[in-house]
This record gives structure tokens, sequence and C-alpha cells, in this order.
DNA sequence: TAAATAAACGGAGGCACCTCCGCTTTAGTG
DNA sequence: CACTAAAGCGGAGGTGCCTCCGTTTATTTA
């Protein structure tokens, strides 16, 4: 509840201008670099990057955990604002699979995360129900309209879908591993495309 | 099987007489410096402490988690030998009730390693089931021939005196928990001897 | 016992973490 | 606009991590 925790204050007086301005650049960074280099980046590097001194990246995440939550949240945030957008700019079946790509992307990005972020999601169980409700939400919508709409068979639901997707999750880490998944997600879009009405 | 990873090579060439000789001194020491600094205990300090170069410690512990693994085996070692001692020195009921206080002091020592340890013990879960299968099987020993020299009930097994015990974990962080975790174990004697035959 | 060699040692050096506090900037007030 | 308190900034510095490699030592062989 009260989300914005990434942007806004959530519930918080508001940051200076300055500070939220740094605040912000730092995020932006920050994701950049554990998304290339992994959560161990180092801090003082995303310092340097965004701009700033070490001191005001502390001030702003105390501890590199609090820094990954940020930015992990940000990209839940970002993968459900994605499926809003998708659905309003294309059919429903081709939002779906857009949107699945999208995931799959998603999900290599934290692959490398993998331990740090358990550690934190075991932590930290809110930010695991939270994160998992918001995108199996966000999948949801967009299988049921394109089943509304009669582009994919109707006799399946969401949670069929993100199990079918989970096995991304425990597909070996091989180097082709981008490139299966994207199979996947593709095999997957057929099998729900046979067989609908439209 | 083939236990013994703490003194001697588990099945491996035997190391040169001062590379043991360090080795051992360097869990020696780090299991007092882990006990009362936590697992963050300062590498350099335990390598310094045990007479040796930094380089030491590394060449024989890769990884911090590599020495907190090897401690934590000769500790659940320690503790599982104790059993057989107090048993031998003592009566079944009395070595029972010795071995459990000793029990307290032991978990008493991971508190302050919780996360750590946790982490270890969720990455390598052969270590997990080979200690505490290990430790229930020490006190499982203890509690049999107590209860057949007729010294405690016999209407009662070890499983559930280990899990009157496991409340011992779960019990909240206050400072008097030494205490009361103590008089747990005599609470838990007095109703084990209550209606012994002997 | 002496020489040869493989194993082990140790600590300097480079990098990252994180704290602390004097300096700078902002936002509010008259 | 001028002033000020509060908020924010930044980076020096102290500490720990870990690697690398020249030196030392135990063991083997002759």
């Amino acid at each position: 509840m009260t989300a914005e925790a990434t942007r806004d204050a959530p519930a918080q007086k508001p940051l200076r201008a300055d500070a939220q301005r740094n605040r912000d650049r730092l995020v932006e960074v920050a994701a950049q670099m554990f998304a290339s280099d992994g959560v161990d980046a180092s801090l003082e590097e995303i310092a340097k990057r965004a701009g700033v001194g070490i001191g005001t990246l502390y001030r702003h995440f105390p501890t590199r955990e609090h820094l990954v939550e940020v930015v992990y949240r940000r990209e839940v945030e970002g993968l459900c604002h994605a499926a809003d957008e998708l659905a309003r700019e294309h059919p429903a079946d081709v939002a779906l699979e857009l949107w699945m790509q999208r995931f799959v992307d998603y999900i290599a990005t934290k692959r490398g995360l993998a331990t740090s972020l358990r550690l934190l999601l075991t932590a930290n169980s809110t930010l695991f129900s939270d994160t998992s409700g918001r995108v199996s939400g966000a999948m949801r919508g967009l299988v049921q309209s394109a089943a509304a709409a009669g582009k994919i068979r109707a006799d399946i639901d969401a949670s069929d879908v993100m199990h079918a997707l989970g096995g991304i999750y425990s597909a070996p880490n091989t180097p082709d591993w981008r490139e299966r998944s994207g199979r996947l997600v593709k095999l997957l879009m057929d099998g729900l495309r046979f067989g609908a009405r439209g």
C-alpha cells in the first residue's frame, strides 16, 4: 500500500529538490550498473557516475540492500507499467507476446542477482508478496483482454500462462539461455493462439 | 561419512606438518573470534592472532564461508563428542541434563551468527542435514540410555525432547535469554524425571 | 648429511566499504 | 531581496578484503 517508494516520498516529508534529483540519478545509474555488473557493482563507481559523492549515496541508501530493493521495485513497476502501455498500443495478443518478451528480459537481469536477491526476498517477505502480486496482476490483465477479444483461446487462464513462463526461472544458465527463452515465449503464444475463435 | 573434515585430511593428500599446524590454529582462533565478535570478525585479525600471514589464511580457506563452515562443523563435532563423554562420566539422567545445558551454550554462540549461518545452511543443504542429523543422533543416545536406566520416564522419545528444546531457537533475543533457556532445560528435566520408575 | 624440489608462508599493495564532519545549497521569512 | 536555519553534499581517511609473488621450510632423494 501507498507504493511509490521509488520516486516521491512514501508518506514522509518531501525531499528537497536537489536531494530528489540526486536520489533519482543514483537509482537510475544503479539500475544500469546492477544489470551489467551484478549486485556487487562498486557503490563508489555508482556514486561517481551519478555525479555525487559517496556520502550522498550512503545517506540515501544506508546499505547496499536498500539500494537494491529500490531498484528492484522500480523495475517491477516498469514492467507493470509496460503492460498497460502495450495493451493500449497493440492488439491484445500482440501486447501479451511483447510483454512476455519483456518479462524474459527482466528475468535475464535478475539472473546475475540471484543470490543477493534471494536473500532480500527471504529477509523481506513483504517485498516478495508485493512484487509478485503486482507482476501476476499485470499479466492477468493482458491474458484476460486477449481472451476476451478472441485473440487467444479462452480455456486457459493467467496462472496457467504464468506457470508456463515459470520454467524460465529454472532453466539452466547456459549462454544461449536468452534465445531459448525467447523461443519458449513464441511457442507458448502459438499454443495460445491456436483455437482462438478470432 | 568420512567425517573428520576438521583435523586431518578427509581423503586427500596429507598436509605438510607446518601447514596442518597453522590450519588447526586458524580454526581454533576463528572459533573464538566468531563466538565473540560474530561471523564478521576481521579475517586479518584472526590471521594475526593465529600467528600467520593473511595469505596463509586465504590459502586454507578461500572464502569466509569456508572458514565458517569448518568452524561450525567442528563445534557440532564437539557437541556430539561431549555426549559420549558425559554419558561415560555421569548417570544417564545427569548426562542428559548437562548435555542440554551445553546445547544451550552452543545455540547461544549461534545466535550472533544467525543470518550468515542461515545463508550457509541454505546454500549448502548437505551441511544442514549432516549436522542436524549428527546432533539429534547424539541426543537420541542420551535419551534412550536414560530411559533404559529408568532415570527418566519411558513414554517419551528423543524427538519429543528435541522438539521441546526447539523452543530455544525461536525464543526472543532478550538479554536474559541465557538464564531463561537454562531454566527451560531444568524444567524439562523435572518433567522427564517425574514418573521415572528408577 | 647435503642437495633438490615441492609446498607453504607472509605481507605489501590495490581496491572497496562506510563514517564523519566541515562546507554548500535550498526554502522559507520579513 | 537579504538573511538564516535546516537540509544536503562530498570526499578524506581508516579499515577490511583478497591477490600475487618473492622468500622460507619441510620432505625426499642420493
